[in-house]
DNA sequence: TTGACATATCGTAACCTTGCGATATATTGA
DNA sequence: TCAATATATCGCAAGGTTACGATATGTCAA
């Protein structure tokens, strides 16, 4: 059983852990839910989130800062949305696979 | 900008993230996709893995605690494979939203 | 300019995960 | 039974992640 397979290179299995591990968190998996919806300001994700704002603040900042999410602010408030289009289908994917464990 | 959205439940999104959490490691990753291709011996995905053999038991028993591998012992071997029919979809859709990052 | 609101950042302690080595268990064939 | 092979389990130290509270920055309207 020596046969040798065509796997994925390491540096992608990398980059994938490390966009799941973003995601991995119940709060991070809800913001990312929220905007699906469309484009919400930060005290507005908190709320839905049932989190003090500067926690969603920090949550925030990472799923941004993995490039996850965009954000631009408006006067006062700071709008965030999904800065990758494949979210949406990602979060629909994990879901069923999720529940069905 | 007060109205209410309809909104997983939080006990489903932390079983997701719990499961997110489980494949958020390149070693683990590699092993869902070996298996993939069929049926695996602890050491031979070690192998593949570049990993010592402890090492990928420890990795093997985590998938295989959380449902997401079975194992059956023929022999002196144990043969791994994929226990949830939707992870091979799952990592495809992760690899196609995270290499797009 | 001041106060109020919105967001961002940071330090810290508690907790979790990882890799590693040591050891234990299981199976087979000599 | 004994040695060899295969798998599993465990303890531990290092490093990462989290929630939380404190504080800083940015924006606007009075």
């Amino acid at each position: 059983m020596a046969k040798e397979l065509t796997l994925i290179a390491l540096d992608d299995l990398q980059q994938a852990a490390e966009c799941l591990k973003v995601m991995a968190h119940p709060a991070r998996l809800r913001m990312v839910e929220i905007l699906m919806q469309g484009k919400y300001p930060v005290h507005e994700i908190a709320r839905l989130c049932e989190l003090p704002d500067a926690q969603a603040c920090d949550h925030l900042r990472l799923l941004k800062g993995h490039g996850l999410l965009d954000s631009e602010r408006q006067g006062r408030v700071v709008l965030y949305r999904i800065a990758n289009p494949r979210l949406p289908k990602l979060l629909r994917c994990i879901r069923s696979t999720c529940e069905a464990d």
